[in-house]
DNA sequence: CATTGACGTGACAAATATATGACAGTTTCG
DNA sequence: CGAAACTGTCATATATTTGTCACGTCAATG
């Protein structure tokens, strides 16, 4: 399972279509935007790792997107692909320069897709992080997949060990059960929404510390938040 | 079986797949990077016991990652052979100043490669680190091929001995089945994920002491870690 | 303060993953 | 040539994980 997730940015619905196809075929997670304003809402959202821009885009052209989201540091590194049509081959330059990481031209195969997709994955890294993930006296070492808290390891299963990867990097920011399923579970799989409680009921029993956890705080009527609790409420 | 690991940093992918038939061929075990950053982690995480290295990449320039390698302590005595095309002779000096252990000018002939990586391969020394490996009282003495725990000699197969090595020099580390097939067992032979478990439990039967092993966690969902389990839980 | 919707909890059966013992084909070595 | 040791694979136990429920609790609201 690659895991990874792509966010498609086109206006024309049936493009989108075609290459959610092809990339679920392969495995990767899609969301969709069809212009840039939402496709800068999902980055900031979803947190992709990749994305695909249509070089016509009905109200910021897609260049444009892609100046603004490699100028902010904060998405300087998610790599882009840019479509464009067949012919524009200026667009290739421009493009490289703005600073796409790749180019593909319309049409294509699914298999060039893929593969250049791959590549430039591959090529940004591994999605796997490799310095551990802290909070507090909380720490996540993802290489020797190990919970610890005071170096006390702490154990939990599979799936609450991935809820707190995900904790862990998005830390002081509330998510809703759906999208907690999501990016923890996957898109597509089919799951009750309260199954989410008892996974976090579930982490929090194992990260508490004297019955009590100061991680997990419920977000009433939204979902759930990470943030460590540095002091007690009076 | 010579069951070395040689990675291959080029960005073009045709010279690596020429490289990679030659060395397999040979019956080295390869795996690829396509730039230096990709090259850096691939190095961190699998070890190889040689890099073929091409003067020319993408981002980093193969000298300045040369450079690297040879500056950071973990590995600076990995060998390396850099590639280099045809009249740039003023890279040889560069490159075996950087700390480069040979050169080949492309082209080349798999003759020609295969025979400057074994000798300088033999000029780097044995694979097999000289120095006994420890895990608390566990000591492994790779030169008189004997393990030992608190002085007392332990018995096991020639694939517990490769594994127990491996995990020894990369404790706190989870792996998957996959995975330990790969670095244990070499790349290429087919074998069912499910014998690694066997071995698993052959080792840590010879490991044990009262029964219970303290070596060898596993990691549910994923594969097995090693690492010296210090104190029990309450 | 009774009501209502949202959240917490323990229990469970089904699904998965791992541990184990046995076995047959090979290799090793005396 | 045999005996002994080693390997990889199964089939069968065990153990853990997972998604759902049903029911208890809690917070906000009028």
């Amino acid at each position: 399972m690659t895991n990874n997730t792509i966010l498609i940015v086109d206006d024309e619905a049936p493009v989108r279509d075609m290459l959610r196809v092809a990339l679920e075929m392969a495995d990767y997670r899609c969301i969709e935007a069809e212009n840039a304003q939402e496709a800068h809402s999902m980055v900031i959202d979803e947190q992709p790792d990749l994305i695909l821009l249509d070089w016509m885009l009905p109200d910021v052209s897609g260049i444009e997107l892609a100046r603004r989201l490699k100028r902010d540091e904060l998405t300087s590194t998610l790599p882009i692909i840019m479509l464009t049509a067949k012919g524009e081959e200026d667009h290739k330059i421009k493009g490289l320069e703005t600073g796409a990481d790749d180019y593909i031209t319309k049409p294509f195969s699914p298999r060039e897709l893929v593969a250049r997709l791959k590549a430039v994955l591959r090529r940004a890294g591994p999605s796997v992080p490799e310095e551990p993930l802290t909070a507090g006296e909380l720490v996540l070492d993802p290489i020797g997949h190990r919970v610890t808290i005071h170096g006390q390891s702490v154990e939990m299963g599979p799936t609450e060990f991935r809820l707190l990867t995900f904790f862990l990097s998005h830390q002081e920011r509330a998510y809703t059960r759906t999208q907690l399923l999501d990016h923890v579970w996957g898109g597509n799989v089919y799951v009750e929404e309260r199954t989410v409680d008892v996974h976090i009921r579930r982490l929090r029993k194992a990260l508490a510390v004297d019955g009590h956890d100061r991680f997990i705080q419920t977000v009433r009527g939204t979902g759930y938040r990470f943030s460590v609790q540095t002091a007690e409420r009076v």
